[in-house]
RNA sequence: GGAGAGAUGGCUGAGUGGUCGAAAGCAACGCUUUGCUAAAGCGUCGUACCUCAAAAGGGUACCGAGGGUUCGAAUCCCUCUCUCUCCGCCA
């Protein structure tokens, strides 16, 4: 969420925001909540105020004295007043900060104003995007995909979008992950093991409810999520937490499985492993000072870029433009490979800088080494990387004239062949 | 799944109805003493919100969470969550 002192004292920036980001969101009734709400809790702290300071006097009273029981017959009134000036805050405290979870983050000065991704700027490209000789066919034609994942046994066992990944599919799969997480360790992240389902409240503060509900998966019993991206536990691995300004920035990557719905695309880009409702990824997540998290962003880009140098894949580096920047995010890279097969472009990472907007939520701080000032971390992630569309992408640019996969030589420590799909 | 015990500030741990945001110790920070270290003494030492132009100051809330009883709850009652111990089951 947005801070609620920049609303009050500076509505007109929060309104061009949201302009930008071409949300329809009610800055009116937000701050008229927020003003009911502060107008209620000065009168009840009044009020609280008066039955504390009686409740000294009552306690030098002797027990049932005629004296102690009169000021008990006063003071039953201000109880009663009391205890519904209370239920009446909490009400209003609810409407205040439920309407305030709706007000998206504000766009970073750097990004493109536009309404749609034809506002998107491509900032950097790398490698040559090939256009599709004689023996270049997306990747759900070729020979060897058939070999490697099994989109109908997916579909017996579990349903449309959960395939399998077999012999020489799942050895490609898992030498990338294992790939990512070793350069993610070199470049000074940390690795952790995340739970695969989160509660409410995790989903809540990375930002995922109360907007995206429809798009993940619950438990029936228990009323868990199953995590869209391991952004969401590692992110909330901080939650409710203070952290010392020496501690910053703290880096960590998760290896999971992400779970997606991916309600309402269907019939769009879900051929091959195009878009899939299961698929594996790394993700890097950073906590940093706000006074460097640009600085931070960028750095973190260029670890999910690096990725992709080392696998010889040419890509893009897309700055989002306002209007297809997200709900929680102030600046948004997207790293989009060129899937030769297909040619067309796939996303494969997106690098943000949230900055306090998931902090605020989640009560992720940091304490300043002097003084003592406590103020939210700012929160970065990014894909490092997303693995089926980087399997699409081996597959379709490193395809050779006898229908074999070249191995791209950082992925040989975990192949031990320098071809798959002989 | 069954039985029992518990949850208090960064940590340990007192507190069973009133002046308790909460003793004490440890840790941390500052100052003093000191050739240095050690030690000692003194002081500071939770978070959030509201008020205030801001600071100062003031107010309120918070003792796992939520509800209840009461003029008044860390303390009594109910529900839930979590932790620990034992039993059962199981990778």
């Amino acid at each position: 969420m947005i801070s609620i002192k920049l609303l009050r004292e500076n509505p007109e920036v929060v309104r061009q925001a949201i302009v930008a980001k071409g949300s329809d969101c009610d800055l009116e009734a937000v701050l008229a909540a927020d003003r009911a709400w502060r107008d209620e809790v000065v009168r009840v702290d009044a009020l609280r105020a008066k039955q504390k300071s009686a409740n000294t006097e009552m306690a030098a009273l002797k027990k049932g004295s005629p004296e102690f029981l009169e000021k008990v017959g006063q003071l039953k009134g201000l109880a009663a007043e009391v205890k519904s000036g209370e239920v009446r805050l909490k009400e209003l405290e609810a409407k205040a900060r439920e309407l305030l979870l709706t007000v998206p983050n504000l766009p970073h000065a750097d990004v493109p104003v536009a309404p749609d991704p034809t506002g998107n700027q491509t900032i950097a490209t790398w490698g040559e995007s090939l256009p599709a000789e004689g023996h270049h066919r997306p990747h759900w034609d070729l020979p060897c995909f058939g070999r490697m994942v099994d989109f109908a046994r997916g579909v017996k066992v579990t349903g449309a979008g959960f395939p399998f990944f077999v012999g020489e599919g799942a050895r490609l799969a898992r030498a990338l992950v294992q790939f990512f997480l070793e350069e993610g360790r070199a470049a000074g992240y940390e690795e952790v093991a995340v739970p695969l389902f989160v509660n409410a409240e995790s989903a809540l503060a990375t930002g995922q409810l109360p907007d995206k509900e429809g798009q993940m998966y619950q438990t029936v019993e228990d009323s868990l999520y199953a995590i869209p991206t391991s952004e969401v536990p590692l992110t909330n691995f901080h939650r409710d937490e203070i952290l010392e300004e020496a501690q910053l920035p703290v880096r960590r990557c998760a290896y999971s499985p992400c779970f997606r719905r991916e309600a309402g695309s269907y019939g769009k880009d879900v051929r091959g492993l195009n878009r899939v409702h299961q698929f594996d990824k790394v993700e890097l997540v950073k906590w940093v000072h706000p006074d460097n998290s640009y600085e931070e962003l960028e750095s973190l880009r260029a670890d999910a870029e690096r990725l992709l140098k080392k696998l010889e894949l040419p890509y893009r580096v897309l700055l989002m433009c306002s209007g297809d920047l997200g709900f929680t995010q102030a600046k948004k890279y997207d790293l989009e490979i060129w899937a030769r097969g297909q040619q067309r472009w796939l996303e494969v990472s997106s690098c943000s800088n949230f900055e306090a907007f998931q902090a605020r939520r989640a009560g992720i701080r940091f304490r300043a080494r002097d003084g003592g000032r406590i103020d939210h971390v700012h929160t970065l992630n990014g894909s490092g990387l997303a693995i089926p569309r980087v399997f699409v992408g081996i597959l379709e640019n490193h395809l050779q004239p006898d229908g074999r996969i070249r191995v791209p030589e950082a992925l040989r420590p975990w192949l031990d062949s320098e071809t798959l799909g002989g």
